[in-house]
DNA sequence: CTGTTAGCGCATTCAG
DNA sequence: CTGAATGCGCTAACAG
């Protein structure tokens, strides 16, 4: 059970040449459909698995997948791992990780690209949220390095991209806030260096807009994507006279909603009595927190799901269980069942693939409204 | 700038043989220092780095280790990530990411075990917080993979351990609270199977008997560490006639103090007032919680750190940074700098060795201490 | 100290 | 449809 089998061994079981071996785990059409049977039962029978490595030099394409994680301690990364792991799981690939230091400097952040590109290790990328590193993904694209980003980026990207529909969402999120009767609603977007922050921002605007409402720059002040930043522009918004403050405040993401909520309690004003509270992106301890918070669902699992999926298309990667089982043809699962809200741009065009996966809200207790329940995002708001 | 360079080219450019060039790259002694001064000068210029893929093949040994990963869903995972990642950006070495479904059963953890074997991908492995998966990486010892097991496992392990030192930790915790005047403390422990659930339910219990308290069963309810489970054992707990009813509670992990802070919300208790908190672990929501959470803080990166220098020092991995730069012998640094409390068993003896890192005791709110401060714990519990 | 030779385990020609 | 031959890029013996 243990890899101390060569191909050679497995031919000379079989009464074969290596090299038609070699055609059956690679699943090449043209061989004998008695000969592949026997040599698949060996191989099942030996645990045979081949080597990875050799694989690799020999054929010239790896079976490595790079996954470029920025720090871990972003809340979602667990889900999104959890997504791309499954997937890779049901096929020979294996994931190399590739991290990037949080204290180390820009220059950290282009040799680590730069290793993606030299040791040749990997035959493809998943970038996951690269923030500021976005910018240097470019050069993987202009090196023709199968590359999919999944969401947040500094700039508009090179390669394809996976990501939420933020704008729909940050649209539903404020247009239930009017609703509930609002109309002091602030803002507190994360960077707005990063594309994501924009986008929610828009969703914001067009709410207000759709409603007749007017846009008060004084209600808008950027934060950090932390519960930090959250608090300091939390204070700023509650400490404007009360004419002018917001009775409802849409955050970026939760963590900064955390930062509302601690603002709120240090002032002993309740939520969602005196203010309605909606986050972003419900991570897992959003539930737990009190009040629970109405957050905008971001499909964090599927997102990790949809790209890899797509980038093992990409390498024109059989999608099939470990060597010895029947060969299943690839399909992208987790985009075959097209949601109501699934938007896809450039699917044929030649400007990268970008998916935009449907967000949903959840509705809790921070928003004021009278029970918990989610609400699909079908549509694109109206232009 | 992007490999396209090979061993040869360099031998060319240098009028070396590539053998030479080979020798230069790994660091071998017998090489004219004007040689390797060159050699070394134009890898620098051209950017070369070599094949991991190919020189894995040829040598027989890998540059790649394996990292297996509990769900990723554990709050220190991050932690423990960045101290090996780390780690590893000083070497030549990349991580590939091993992960355990947590939906599948059994049979997956055993699989994943004989994909680490069978592919021979990976030079070694490190196990993070195995778990109920830990029964099976004895058959990594008996192959004789390299292997590091950080934390947490349902037995004694057959391989190097790196952890905390949860006896002294939970000791101290308890400790404190005795000080701090309780004389029913309760104890939520985690999973009685996993090793670390039991040292800190040993740690709880010779600070009682130090002290002269008596052990009560009734305040002893395993949990599940989970919020969810800390909530259910808390409400046994709170139900129990009033003077038989807890005044402290120490929880098995911070998930767990989690919910033993809604159990007491619910039924209108105040933390500290009527109820003391104290957790395990310090993750990082730990001191944003409200009230802000007294817990034993384990050293995650460090256990990161530690455990992948160990792997990389059995591996005979010299720590020099890529390519090009001057040899650095291998110090296993996170261990140098000798801290009061560490613990090493069996570090020469034939046992496997175990590396006990020193915890510390972060006071916060929840305990009813009068100021937030900090005790390292620094000597083992009076046997 | 250095060059030459021979593989590592496999994929891929090219002839049959 | 199949086997033999060649080489992926590098390391490790072996001779100089």
């Amino acid at each position: 059970m243990s890899g101390k089998h060569t191909i050679d061994d497995i031919a000379r079981l079989a009464g074969v040449s290596k090299a038609t071996v070699s055609r059956v785990l690679n699943h090449k059409p043209d061989v004998d459909p008695n000969t592949r049977q026997r040599i698949l039962r060996i191989v099942e029978e030996q645990g045979f698995v081949p080597s990875i490595t050799a694989s690799g030099l020999a054929g010239g394409r790896s079976r490595l997948i790079g996954v470029l994680v920025p720090s871990f301690t972003w809340p979602f990364i667990p889900d999104v791992m959890r997504g791309i792991a499954e997937v890779i799981g049901q096929t020979q690939y294996e994931l190399v990780l590739y991290s990037i230091n949080d204290r180390l400097r820009e220059n950290n952040r282009t040799s680590v690209i730069d290793r993606i590109l030299a040791t040749k290790l990997t035959a493809g990328l998943l970038a996951i949220f690269p923030g500021m590193t976005s910018p240097h993904l470019g050069r993987l694209f202009q090196h023709d390095f199968p590359t999919v980003v999944i969401d947040d980026q500094a700039l508009p990207p090179d390669t394809p991209w996976v990501g939420a529909n933020n704008i729909t969402g940050a649209y539903t999120a404020v247009s239930h806030l009017i609703k509930l009767g609002h109309r002091r609603i602030a803002h507190i977007p994360g960077p707005l260096k990063l594309l994501c922050s924009r986008e929610r921002y828009q969703g914001y605007c067009q709410a207000l807009e759709e409603h007749g409402l007017p846009l008060d720059p004084d209600l808008l002040i950027e934060g950090d994507f932390q519960p930090k930043g959250g608090r300091l522009s939390a204070n700023k918004l509650l400490n404007l006279p009360a004419e002018k403050r917001p009775t409802a405040i849409f955050a970026g993401n939760d963590q900064m909603a955390y930062g509302v909520l601690a603002a709120a309690e240090e002032r002993g004003m309740r939520v969602p009595g005196d203010l309605a509270l909606v986050g972003f992106d419900d991570i897992s301890t959003s539930i737990h927190v009190r009040p629970a918070l109405t957050t905008v669902r971001q499909p964090f699992y599927k997102m990790g799901q949809c790209a890899i999926e797509m980038l093992l298309s990409a390498l024109d990667a059989p999608r099939y269980p470990i060597a010895g089982k029947p060969f299943t043809p690839f399909l992208p699962a987790s985009l075959a069942n097209h949601e109501d809200g699934l938007e896809i741009k450039n699917a044929n065009g030649p400007e990268p693939i970008r998916v935009y996966l449907p967000t949903s809200l959840v509705v809790r207790a921070s928003c004021g409204s009278p029970y918990p329940f989610t609400v699909p995002i079908t549509a694109t708001p109206p232009k």
